[in-house]
RNA sequence: GGGCGAUUAGCUCAGUUGGAUAGAGCGUUGGCCUCCGGAGCCAAAGGCCACAGGUUCGAAUCCUGUAUCGCCCA
């Protein structure tokens, strides 16, 4: 998380820093590569500058000696010793280093002094809520494309974790300073609209008193009958009147709007925005697909059999050719989705990320393949599959079946256990791991679920300052205070990890992994409490020491409002509240009764 | 039959891309309110990192097999 150097998520890692004062891992590693370059030696590829896990072994350790010590052929640590010392002696001496130690098979450890630490402090409540942001991602551009779901259907739990994870993604990739679009990519051609509509359109008869079968394959849940029953308010039974392909493309398009709309208020509702929505169809009526097809075949890439139109992706690595074009003339999901994403490498970005539900992980070598096809490498796209979501209440499994009375869509479970503890938990996880969501625990508000831990810490620190203000005690400046009786081990504790919090958005950026965000958050809400039991702000021994802890608490917060900004998860004041309401007030219904309808 | 992902404490999960004595929360057990919010804090117990080999100074991490679970494909 904190590598200096070294092969991160396609190389996007770099260095940058809004802050004028060098950061820790900066000074150090800048005072160790001039001393390995007065010695002769280079940074080593893989070498790494990180906070160790035990204290005892200083505030950042480095494995470079280790590395070095077989080409310089030197014991490594006898190489540690002479760099320590070289570093020591460095002149004109580095004045934020108090010792350096050699411990172990070779490590450097690098013990800081606390005045170092303290300036974080200033760091923090200069840059407000800027804090954390950093020029690492150097403007590149990124698209995140994600959700995708076809408009056949309300958004399930599923969805509503890629949502959670493009979207925290691309607040964490913009704080680092990367150039960041999202999109929606619509499935609105081809197969799985037309049974759409066709599923409307039969329930519309039926509901309009013909007796007809409903279709094989078709679309079974309630909000079918719901379109249809629409359609009639504004048609009444009038389509019956019109060919019959107008009238199944009617209730097609008008199923397909609609739905849309529902999924945006959904996607709305959980804080999540695209800021592009980009239609399939629009790439088939324009021809863009087609010109694409050709484009390939022009250069042998593509190629007819038996009526059919194959992409050769087995020469790019994946396992068996792709069928473009089926011989009836219709075009696959791929043909488009190489178009689409020709479409956005036109677009000029740098990186494209892909957010897919793990069961579509068979499209991701031969996706790449397409990618390499256009010319460009492959590691230009990085699918992240998103696995999938098990839903349980008190360790019952809750089907996932689209059966009336389930909570299956997103807007339900949301409208359950809230927008924050429903981000929290989706961003709690590393990606690839399965989740179970247990609805009575997340809803229970007890330690199980953390996002209640974290916001305590920002709602104490709140509500601290509210009783300092009514008993007169002004905030106080950060100019001239006694930062030094920031003293105990739970300040520099507490120091330390403000200091580290850009690190960790910069990590979490490179490897497209938001988890690491929640986590360092739990650990920075863990050393408010620990801090807040041991020692007392407002009662503190004397006003300059009052002063300088309410500086410091008033930098924790400010840290844990951008972290969870950066989740999209509320910092509350006061945890008095009810905490599942967010955002919008509870429309009547949402929360109404958990009991099947029997309609 | 092929492929992808997973397997770490009783449960849910981290583990900084190969580093030092493997961590956290929940649960369990035992402590902490004269004190700014106890939705909190402290401590203890709990591990053959699925299994077997290999690579090297060093492996939960990389390689090869095997087992189990989930998912895709034919």
């Amino acid at each position: 998380m904190y590598r200096v150097q070294g092969r991160a998520f396609c190389g996007l890692n770099s260095h940058g820093s809004l802050h004028t004062r060098m950061r820790a891992i900066e000074t150090v590693r800048s005072l160790l590569e001039h001393t390995l370059r007065t010695k002769g030696y280079r940074w080593p590829e893989n070498a790494e500058i990180a906070p160790p896990k035990d204290a005892r072994f200083g505030d950042l350790s480095c494995n470079a000696a280790m590395i070095l010590a077989k080409q310089a052929k030197i014991k490594p640590r006898d190489l540690a010793e002479s760099l320590a010392a070289a570093m020591l002696g460095a002149d004109p001496p580095e004045p934020s280093i108090e010792r350096i130690e050699v411990a172990g098979p070779g490590f450097l450890n690098f013990h800081l002094t606390e005045s170092f630490w303290r300036q974080t402090v200033l760091d923090v409540l200069a840059a407000g809520e800027r804090y954390g942001a950093s020029g690492a991602g150097a403007g590149r551009k990124v698209q995140i494309e994600f959700v995708s779901a076809n408009p056949t259907g309300p958004l399930h739990i599923g969805h509503g974790r890629g949502a959670a994870l493009g979207d925290a993604l691309a607040r964490i990739l913009r704080a680092a300073g990367y150039d960041v679009a999202t999109e929606y990519y619509v499935n609105d051609a081809g197969r799985q609209m037309r049974l759409l509509g066709d599923s409307v359109w039969s329930r519309y008869q039926q509901a309009c008193g013909r007796a007809v079968e409903l279709i094989e394959d078709g679309y079974k849940g309630d909000y079918i009958s719901d379109l249809a029953r629409d359609v009639i308010k504004i048609k009444g039974a009038s389509l019956l009147e019109i060919p019959e392909d107008e009238a199944r493309a009617f209730c097609r398009e008008f199923g397909a709007r609609e739905i849309s709309e529902g999924i945006r208020a959904d996607l709305a509702d959980f804080r999540v925005g695209h800021d592009v929505w980009f239609s399939e169809l629009s790439l088939v009526e324009s021809g863009t697909v087609n010109q694409t097809l050709e484009r390939l075949k022009s250069e042998g890439l593509a190629y007819e059999m038996g009526g059919a139109l194959y992409f050769d992706s087995t020469r790019f690595g994946d396992d068996m050719e792709r069928v473009l074009r089926k011989s009836s003339g219709e075009l696959t999901y791929l043909a488009s989705d190489i178009a689409y994403h020709a479409d956005k490498i036109a677009r000029g970005f740098d990186l494209l990320v892909d957010i897919w539900g793990a069961d579509h992980h068979g499209y991701v070598a031969r996706l790449k393949a397409a990618v390499s096809a256009l010319g460009r490498d492959p590691d230009m796209l990085a699918v992240i599959l998103v696995q999938l979501v098990s839903l349980s209440r008190r360790g019952e499994k809750v089907a996932m079946s689209t059966r009336a009375g389930e909570f299956v869509t997103l807007r339900d479970v949301v409208a359950e256990v809230g927008v924050d503890s429903a981000r929290f938990m989706f961003l709690s996880r590393k990606s690839d791991s399965q989740l179970d969501f247990d609805l009575e625990l997340v809803k229970e508000q007890s330690m199980e679920n953390p996002v209640f831990y974290v916001q305590y810490a920002h709602a104490r620190v709140r509500s601290l300052f509210a009783k300092a203000g009514e008993r007169g005690l002004a905030a106080p400046e950060p100019r001239n205070a006694r930062l030094d009786l920031l003293d105990t081990p739970e300040d520099g504790r507490l120091l330390r990890l403000l200091e580290q919090y850009p690190d960790t958005v910069a990590a979490a950026a490179a490897s497209l992994s938001p988890h690491l965000v929640s986590f360092y958050l739990r650990e920075l809400a863990g050393a408010l409490h620990r801090y807040y039991t041991a020692h007392q702000v407002l009662a503190a021994p004397d006003p300059e020491r009052v002063r300088a802890r309410m500086l410091l608490f008033s930098a924790v917060a400010t840290v844990v409002r951008n972290g969870l900004a950066l989740l999209g998860v509320d910092a509350p004041d006061s945890m008095r509240r009810a905490t599942g309401e967010t955002g919008e007030t509870g429309e009547t219904g949402a929360a109404e009764s958990p009991e099947p309808d029997q309609g």
